[in-house]
DNA sequence: CCACCTAGTGTATGCGCTTACAGACAGCGC
DNA sequence: GCGCTGTCTGTAAGCGCATACACTAGGTGG
């Protein structure tokens, strides 16, 4: 039943445990003819190391651990694709470039238990951890950043000495609502935002409002329209939108969810996109591509996030007093058809 | 530096450490006025309970893991996301379903790195694991199943002693196919496989088959067209049985990426589905939802399967003799437009 | 030929926790 | 009053490994 220990192995191979452990950690210590009976030994018994016992006496776990939000209610379905993308993206990046620098992945999604379960189920695993957005109560981000690096990947920047990571949203709706004013032409724009509370959506809407400054259009203060950045909350917009006494040209939609709920709404009322309507989105998820007309959209570096997310706690792992950084990753624009230009041919 | 530990709480709580332990592992055995010391202290320390420690000791670690293939190759975009989707759906069935249990998930894409630092970065970390489809070489599963539990999804069964977890293929594209010929009086269906290898598409062409049997229409030995599970693949299948002699009246496609592929070379070649040509897909991924004609397919309980295998692990961990056992999911058909019956209303 | 290194290995300690086991102390019935 | 029970807490022995340190054997240079 026990699993085998290095004892176990140490007297096969007739050498001491010490040895055995040499053989693991640093092989090139030990002589090739030893190593080589270690390791038969090892392999004939099954032996494999006990992550436990190796992190405890090293006091490293070789562990990094993602906090991401748990959106994944069994009732959802499509409409919370773009947030677990979002998420399984991000998670994506991070199990690579965490398994390049040898460590591996631990993920948790928070909501249910409550947080004390959380912190309780990553901390104490993992060497460090980056959290997504704002999963982990602020108090308890403090309690763990004392304890172990912590990265926060496109949240609130509430603590101050944590790494910080974040996309350019406002600089790239800015890019894309002047692409359709000065490309397309357009002066009437609408934007819709999403949740209220939305950081993200926030910064766009700013982009957005600095892209019509800019142009020396009528700058509003507030959204024409707000959704929940589900399809259904797009299309309702887009509804909304569609009744009030001046129509825009164009509608900005503060992600792609939206907008494709938008252009649901705007087939079904017989307007047509581009030609009447502009439609772009932000994400750049898959399904943008695939809708008629395609989607324009800002796309974000998703796995990129990821990947950089582990370079910075790899680094501060490394060096536990560098300076905390903040890192905005660029994005892309990704121009279709429902902004005006031409259909992309289909790869 | 060093984090706080039991011995800090306890000095501080004045108490042994054997209290603090309990404190956190059968807190009613502590008597209420101590419990509140300890908690008081450890909060006021910042202590968090290391896992190592505890998994050391209690020769456990509270973590599951989860090995899937790593497809996510950077160049890779949009053809390859039903298969992370098929990977992240199941993780995140397995995240929650772990956490249910009080267990924590730990994730590792394979390839790269060969398989040993998969084991090693795996093994020895955790109470068991699941494997995603192929993901781990034959002699690594046999050496890790000897350690601990191993629940194999949708992958073959070589090692019977294992759990074993898999969706109604068979079933599933017989009653698809079926649906075809009796309710829609199709006669001439062609079908297109996947990868040589897999499995999946292996059973789905055999429910193909046994439906055209059981319809006494002619039943052939090898599918119509092979893709290779990409949309480009589809739209290549379909171009192949559009220039055949007498064309079919139905594509069946062994995953929906192709059949999504195929859908647009009809588009493009002008044959209008359903009418001229019926299509139909099998996965049930967000995508046949959106696009036109949407797709008809077979729907497979994603999410479900990482939960049942989270089941089928935390069974095996609570009573390790049980007898191996071997689980087929349902899947549910899924009827849109691109098979002839009716679109469904939007949500 | 001896002091001195180097490469390879063994010994012993401790990482922070869990958990038998033992002890202390109160309440209880006889 | 005594033993007994039950409740609560402390003591101590590891869990499987990493690693500082000690040690050995074979060079090396003087």
């Amino acid at each position: 039943m026990g699993a085998p220990t290095v004892y176990d192995v140490a007297e096969k191979a007739n050498v001491s445990i010490a040895t055995v452990s040499r053989v693991y950690r640093n092989p090139e210590t030990v002589r090739e003819q030893t190593r080589d009976r270690v390791l038969a030994a090892a392999r004939e018994l099954g032996y494999v190391p006990s992550g436990n016992a190796r992190g405890l006496a090293s006091r490293s776990t070789g562990v990094l651990g993602l906090c991401f939000p748990d959106y994944a209610d069994p009732e959802l379905e499509d409409d919370d694709s773009e947030q677990t993308l979002y998420a399984d993206e991000i998670t994506r990046g991070m199990e690579r470039a965490a398994r390049r620098h040898g460590y591996a992945l631990l993920i948790a999604a928070s909501l249910e238990g409550g947080p004390e379960s959380l912190v309780a189920s990553v901390a104490g695993r993992v060497d460090g951890f980056a959290v997504l957005a704002r999963t982990v109560a602020t108090e308890d981000l403090e309690l763990m950043s004392r304890r172990l690096p912590v990265v926060m990947i496109a949240g609130p920047r509430e603590i101050d000495h944590l790494d910080h990571l974040e996309v350019a949203n406002r600089d790239g709706e800015f890019a894309l609502t002047t692409h359709l004013i000065a490309d397309h032409g357009l002066r009437r724009l609408a934007f819709v935002a999403g949740g209220e509370d939305s950081p993200d959506a926030q910064a766009r809407f700013a982009g957005f409002q600095q892209a019509l400054r800019a142009a020396d259009l009528p700058v509003p203060s507030e959204p024409d329209a707000r959704g929940d950045f589900t399809q259904a909350g797009g299309r309702e917009a887009a509804r909304r939108l569609l009744e009030r006494g001046t129509q825009p040209q164009a509608m900005v939609f503060a992600n792609d969810q939206m907008a494709i709920g938008g252009l649901e709404t705007l087939e079904r009322r017989g307007v047509r996109v581009p030609a009447d309507m502009a439609v772009v989105g932000f994400d750049g998820i898959p399904l943008g591509r695939v809708v008629r007309p395609s989607l324009t959209t800002v796309t974000q570096p998703m796995r990129r996030l990821g990947e950089t997310a582990v370079d910075l706690l790899v680094e501060r792992l490394a060096d536990p007093d560098r300076e905390p950084r903040s890192e905005m990753l660029p994005v892309t624009q990704t121009r279709r058809a429902s902004c005006g230009c031409p259909e992309p041919p289909p790869r």
